[in-house]
DNA sequence: CGGGTTCATGTAACCGATTACATCCCCCAC
DNA sequence: GTGGGGGATGTAATCGGTTACATGAACCCG
């Protein structure tokens, strides 16, 4: 390995000028300058990034921490932070599958001092606790966490807003018996679109019911299986929304197996507008999240109080979604705009 | 932050004997370990990584380079690799959306110093080639990289075999006219997938049509659009063979959209086997590539480049794949068995 | 011509860990 | 009682950068 002491040697200066050199300081002479990158070059010398973390105290690097990473949504995530880290000049250090506070509290020891910030995702409730264990100036980002003790910046997506908005407009076409296949219990979107969902059949002056909100795990083959109890009831809905796309898709395919038509016989809608849905058959209208957007926001979040050294603004911020109707809840178009059948 | 000296201090003890109660050296009373270990947890003193690697030459984390972070494909890809890497106390360093040689050579130095290795998926054309410019015992495994010179540690997918297989599956079938939905021009999955169903074409005496091959780029939008085109062809194709799941998935819709019955009036096939496709309508058949354990596999491969200190055995390994037929190709069960319609 | 200013460069302390080597203590055998 | 051995602990060098401060040369001006 070719260190700094390698390169002063060969050029015949001191460590101080090829470090100034390295770093753009305007402190040296043109002619020197050049001598010392020349010399760099022929030597394949490049700056040892530890070294240079324990002096600077800046690791040019964050941390995220994610949880299962299913689907196309992490993918989408990950794309949005990766462009915009990689953009500041920073680089992604990624842990998933950390979902209860244990695996999280070990994940984030393990960060320490390898990172600048953190973007921290922990649906699970309680599960963003040990964030508080951190360094009192720390950068942390929160993305769709429970964190109300606002002690933290967080960014959430209007998941009760979005439901609400979507089982509204499934009841302005008419429906009146609506199923959900919900998230897993303890997952804070799930129980956020849940809510909304309530919310949505109450203002309509419907009683829900037990039966038909069916439990799922945000996976397909979890939105098949439910989908397939819901078509047993005695009282069958005659819409579903599923706590997220991939769940919906995976009641397609089971309603698709079963010989129900969609949207003639049963309605569906999802959630997150993953890139897929529109592929679906028939195309699945969802609530759209903007997700290498959220992605983004959080890494500009982040950066903006690493940078500044400024930390806790203790903002929640909520990203907002949008319904995109498409022809799986039939009646298509603006919902206010659609007659019920 | 609290250091190693404040805890040496704290305990009444020296630096060095605090490292060894965090390295677990044998050389430490019971006691004064105890004493050590309260003071440091009463402290909330962890090691700086920085200051570690600085001086033990390693930092327990691998880079991943990846190219452009398309769909379920990664995200699958990035669990496998980070689940072998947790699984050996290593750290995951990712950075997406390098394509060409520059970026890779960017992203390369970038993370020299940072990494004790480096998994590196570079599908297009010589875009491995700037690997060979870092340090020589410097761990390396390529992944789907056309690595010709065997210089490195390889894991590529059967594709050319895959490919050819379900192409023969699909003239087993009956089928003469079959359109390829190709992946990108510079892409050697892309590339490859393509001669499998050359090969194919070729074995059965059929001649293949420039008009018939419709070029992509593995999102589910092209594969949408290039299937529209076929669909204008005066000889329409009875079948098509998409270059990977997500542009067969955007062809199905494409397909529904235009009325056209599946499998009836035309096959369709895909590649990869993302988890989404057995819920497609209907559910797609394609060549499974088992995503996560190729991570797993590099992973392993690289950790134990890493772990004693061997590099390249530039051996290049071939993940296999298989047919998994499902009914977006109609006639199910073994590929000899069906009968050609 | 002397003193002050400016600017390129050098010297050496420092970041926080690991670890080779030194030291010290205790115990035991002769 | 003394010398030797071994195990626990301490001291200080080291890893490879950054940077405060020192140095010294060139230049300007009265």
């Amino acid at each position: 390995m070719v260190t700094i002491r390698d390169v002063a040697r060969a050029a015949r200066v001191s460590v101080a000028t090829v470090s100034r050199v390295q770093n753009n300081s305007s402190l040296v002479t043109e002619p020197t300058g050049r001598r010392v990158r020349r010399v760099a070059v022929r030597l394949g010398y490049s700056p040892h990034a530890a070294a240079r973390s324990l002096s600077t105290r800046r690791t040019s690097s964050i941390g995220v921490l994610l949880p299962d990473l299913y689907g196309e949504f992490y993918a989408e995530l990950i794309r949005g932070i990766d462009q915009t880290a990689q953009g500041h000049g920073y680089h992604l250090l990624i842990a998933s599958s950390h979902n209860d506070k244990a695996t999280i509290e070990a994940a984030l020891q393990a960060m320490r001092g390898r990172v600048d910030g953190l973007i921290v995702m922990a649906p699970a409730p309680g599960a963003h606790v040990p964030v508080r264990n951190l360094p009192e100036r720390f950068p942390v980002v929160l993305l769709n966490c429970n964190a109300s003790g606002r002690t933290f910046d967080s960014i959430v997506l209007a998941n009760r807003e979005g439901a609400r908005q979507m089982v509204h407009h499934l009841i302005a076409l008419g429906h009146r018996r609506i199923a959900m296949i919900t998230g897993p219990s303890r997952n804070y979107d799930a129980t956020e679109r849940r809510r909304g969902y309530h919310a949505a059949l109450r203002a309509a002056g419907l009683r829900g019911s037990r039966r038909w909100e069916v439990p799922g795990d945000f996976t397909q083959g979890s939105g098949f299986e439910a989908c397939r109890r819901l078509l047993n009831c005695k009282a069958r809905p005659t819409a579903i929304f599923a706590g997220n796309d991939a769940m919906a898709i995976g009641a397609l395919s089971a309603l698709a197996e079963a010989g129900v038509g969609v949207p003639d016989q049963v309605a569906v809608a999802g959630f997150d507008d993953i890139p897929m849905a529109r592929y679906m058959h028939p195309p699945l209208s969802t609530v759209r999240v903007d997700i290498s957007a959220l992605g983004e926001r959080a890494t500009r979040r982040l950066l903006d109080a690493v940078g500044n050294g400024r930390t806790h603004h203790n903002r929640r911020e909520t990203l907002p979604v949008t319904l995109v109707i498409r022809e799986s809840c039939g009646g298509r178009g603006r919902p206010a705009a659609s007659s019920p059948r």
